[in-house]
DNA sequence: ATCAACTATTATGTATTACTATATAGCAGT
DNA sequence: ACTGCTATATAGTAATACATAATAGTTGAT
């Protein structure tokens, strides 16, 4: 149905990862069929073992081995407090880029109420 | 303020610019700077420019050069019919990246309703 | 016992993207 | 001349998601 998302997820694909580990312990299998019941239904494996990678080599999560009745050991993946800290700065960019996001697509709705094509743009320098 | 959001802006700093482009002919410099405007205070020509190349490349839009009493000549763009419908594929792409990011982010603020943790996650297969 | 199906992790290579940095150039005011 | 603003172009870099394949444990059917 949808086309490809691989470039819109950029960025914020981790950003699920650290939210769906915050919720408890859990393992690179189980995240992804999280990822793809929520909605992401072509994230694979790989793309979710890289991050998780990732998210080790910056010190973000402590990890378990543990056995499993289902087949190979689970490695278990829980956020330490510098994850915690990276998963509240994710949510914090989220919501501005969104906004602003939201906000041009606003205005488009709002296109007829009116432009100023032709005048001059002078909010230039009141950018922050 | 906020940290870096390069990785965030990947795949839809290409549908803002397609977004301002569809309002009225426009160059790469005024785009910039209502990209800033907007809050991307760190977005600059060369990130812009490179996206043009490629919607160029891609042939989304048309272009046409004009002389400036402000400096260099400028390259102004507008949508073609295949910019129109790329446009209208980011805004459907962004609507369900942005609606299914929210509602994990809901299930956040939801945490106290109750959780299931230990229990068996059998939604497994119920997936899309 | 063998095979397929599901569970589970690891690793290599690729494409795409935003960014850095720099070069070039026109115009205005000092 | 010099600075600053306007304006475009481009080579190189870093980061990310994905494709693909290898490995391996468990279960159930043939």
């Amino acid at each position: 149905m949808l086309e490809d998302l691989t470039e819109i997820l950029k960025g914020v694909l981790e950003g699920c990862v650290l939210e769906i580990i915050s919720r408890g312990e859990t393992y690179g299998y189980e995240i992804t069929r999280r990822l793809n019941s929520l909605g992401f239904t072509d994230v694979v494996e790989g793309t979710v073992y890289t991050i998780l990678i990732r998210l080790e080599k910056n010190r973000l999560v402590d990890i378990e081995k543990k056995p499993s009745d289902m087949g190979p050991p689970r490695k278990f993946f829980t956020l330490n407090d510098a994850g915690r800290e990276e998963l509240r700065k994710f949510w914090e960019k989220w919501e501005f880029v969104a906004s602003k996001i939201n906000e041009l697509k606003e205005e488009k709705n709002n296109e007829f109420l009116g432009t100023n094509y032709g005048q001059r743009h002078d909010q230039r320098n009141e950018s922050v």
